[in-house]
DNA sequence: CGCCGATTAGTCAAGCTTGACTAATTTGAG
DNA sequence: CTCAAATTAGTCAAGCTTGACTAATCGGCG
């Protein structure tokens, strides 16, 4: 049980919904949040709905192909109070991803190296743009919060590669 | 392809290793750069063996249990080069795993929102004094910067934490 | 020497994740 | 009205990941 399981149990705490909705609204507003693919929503809720943390029942509107409906149990609230007192209240593990090839830097020729690390520059920037313009109110409270923080790692990851690019021009290969 | 394959390939273009030798050193020195286990790790060199990245030979020593021995080919240097060039030049996405809990903050009592981003404050401390820990000389040019952004990155989030404290204190609940 | 815990080396089954697919219904252009 | 494209709703098989396990050897203490 981890966070997709909260994300999860935390939209049908707003509100009962059936799978499409939820993938829906996963893929047009929280594609940066997460990237939960549909799939693996829907086998998370069979496996929430087998353990009593959802409920399932199928619905037909017309004659549409039929639709599973989720809603959150009493026993799913809890389990949603609980994982979010613990994500709260850990820091998870900075990243590590990018770190696997900084550890192979110095493979490269230097020249190459601060010529890849500026196209990470550019590619961060493109990242950057496209969360300034996201619209700050709308949001609530923690939602800003959220975008605040990634905004200040953007800017702290801006000014680590301006040095490690610095460092590079400066210390003699090899 | 991702960042486990180029971790791998990344050893073995050092010297050619057998699979407990590589598990050993991931698990010992390198846990803080990747959480792949063991049985991840022979399924991936099982992977590479078999599209031509790398070549397997066993190995029999004594009369102790046969060790499979792993050894980079022309075709896996290559590769680790491309998979260094992709790795270096694109910044990857920003965590999204501690912003889904912040998307429900305001689900909780604003006093016990307050006091479990202090439990998360003292969590990222202790991380942090391990990262300090490292010894910052014995490792090469690519492995410093790698520490260094990592504890700039800590730093920010130390911040971050400050201000959305405070900020939880000066908004009115709800 | 005998035996117990540690080390060496790896395997397996169970669960998780996702790209690709199915199949029906609605919409809209001509 | 009609046919193609888009939308709705979900499934499936293949691959990835890992906790738990096996099984042999070695080191050292009494």
């Amino acid at each position: 049980m981890d966070e997709r399981a909260l994300l999860l149990l935390g939209m049908l705490r707003a509100q009962s919904q059936h799978g499409y909705q939820i993938n829906e609204f996963i893929e047009r507003n929280l594609s940066r949040v997460t990237d939960m693919k549909k799939p693996t929503a829907y086998a998370i809720l069979d496996r929430l709905s087998r353990d009593g943390y959802v409920r399932m029942h199928t619905e037909q509107e017309g004659n549409r192909p039929p639709r599973k409906v989720y809603s959150i149990t009493p026993k799913g609230e809890q389990a949603f109070e609980d994982l979010l007192r613990a994500t709260l209240a850990r820091s998870d593990r900075f990243s590590a991803p990018g770190d696997i090839g900084l550890m192979f830097l110095t493979h490269l020729p230097r020249a190459e190296a601060i010529a890849l690390l500026e196209q990470r520059m550019e590619d961060l920037a493109t990242q950057r743009a496209s969360y300034e313009r996201a619209p700050r109110h709308d949001y609530d409270l923690g939602a800003r919060l959220a975008i605040e923080r990634i905004l200040l790692h953007m800017e702290t990851e801006r000014g680590w590669l301006t040095g490690a690019i610095a460092t590079l021009r400066d210390t003699p290969e090899q």
